[in-house]
DNA sequence: ATAGGACATATTGTATACAAGAAACTTGAC
DNA sequence: GTCAAGTTTCTTGTATACAATATGTCCTAT
């Protein structure tokens, strides 16, 4: 794909705005996640330089920032390539999302409070509702938000603040397993018995519950394969 | 601590070899972990690119691989700060870790192979050798070797990452404890625990003794802590 | 025709120059 | 004497110039 299909949608934002330092990171990033970019794909720095109407100086310091986050790899005196991470590599990190939910989990059963497990009931309320009228978007964002309750309800800061980045990281393919029949209902029964457990205090069943449901496996993973086959 | 003060040492290493950017990173990190700044202290770009004989740009692209793990802070036009996890972070952090832990014992031991299990036997033979000579700095070498072991067995290349990547952060936060009297032996005894657990394929097993092995790291930690808090 | 090497080009890495913002200092008023 | 505002100085952030290295091309020799 080459740079003008995807320097026409952003360029009218970005002239609107005061460019800074941050949002050349995010829109990077975006454009990263989105797959404007080819998979293999050197980031000219001039390029986006003059894209982006600054100098190589800010759009390095991103490269750098981005290459700190996994999305590209930085080969030294060649430049950076963009790293769509391959079946196995997802895999692997959705495994680790598992073990960090399942983590989060275990902490959490044992330290939820009243107030933070009526939020966590309410929003699976909201999640049960989006999966009656089939809303799988709704279904997405309210589902976001009860994972990132039970992360804070551990109440420890470090572990979160991993869950929430490989979380973000995993964002865009996750969002496609939704759309798999059944997924959501399946998934809300999930929720109920995590919640459950962490009414109960249950900490092992909990982090069992939740590393299931965060896991790829079966059909889950066979979805995964075939759509990632599907945009190359 | 002045800057003249961590200069003496390392000027001399620093002329021999050819500097690059690379030993620039590994040096500063050094002396953040070995304490040559004080906590809060700005790292002044222009003096430590004279120390290290090159211009800012390359000062400022190890200040920010600094800053994504977490060793300084960048406040926007201020500069960067020395940050020193107070006791209430390391011990989120050692809880992370335990975690963490757990987490790759869980997978170690449904997935470690026959080679594997006699290596990780190996290394904590030589664990035992050290405790028997009382031998706290072997000991540690061959404890991070044990570990290490574990997480590569669990053959989940971004779990064993994180790991890696926070048990170097805590690294000079747990030598510390070490010396305490009697936590040799005990660490050891979990050690056995740990290894018999993995040998049985008792992932659950497994995962609990390696978060109560790094757990109560942390909690000795945080005692030694009150215990030099309380003395200044 | 192909392989290997020398040259030309392009791109990254580093240094320096410049701009913009924050801290520090001076000066003046109360 | 103290506080505040204006000015100066210092520091970071950005642009540009330069150096070093990788890549691509062309020519030659086998």
């Amino acid at each position: 794909m080459s740079y003008i299909d995807f320097m026409l949608p952003l360029s009218d934002k970005r002239i609107m705005e005061n460019r800074r330092a941050d949002h050349i990171l995010d829109d990077l990033e975006q454009m990263i996640v989105t797959g404007s970019f080819a998979n293999g794909e050197r980031l000219d720095e001039i390029r986006l330089a003059d894209h982006f109407g600054v100098s190589r100086t800010p759009i390095r310091e991103a490269f750098q920032k981005l290459a700190s986050t996994g999305l590209v790899e930085h080969r030294p005196r060649r430049g950076v390539f963009v790293v769509e991470p391959g079946p196995l590599e997802l895999v692997k990190m959705f495994e680790a999302m598992a073990e960090l939910e399942a983590s989060c989990g275990h902490l959490t059963a044992k330290r939820i409070t009243e107030p933070e497990l009526d939020a966590l009931k309410q929003v699976n309320d909201l999640c049960k509702q989006a999966v009656v009228k089939n809303d799988a978007d709704r279904y997405y964002g309210y589902n976001e938000k009860f994972h990132h309750l039970i992360y804070e309800a551990a109440k420890s800061s470090y572990l979160q603040g991993l869950a929430i980045k490989l979380q973000k990281r995993l964002k865009p393919y996750r969002r496609m397993q939704l759309h798999l029949r059944g997924r959501l209902e399946q998934s809300m029964s999930e929720h109920e018995a995590i919640v459950s457990a962490l009414s109960a205090g249950d900490s092992t069943s909990a982090a069992d519950e939740l590393r299931g449901h965060v896991a790829v496996q079966g059909e889950k993973f066979h979805h995964l394969l075939t759509h990632l086959h599907a945009k190359s």
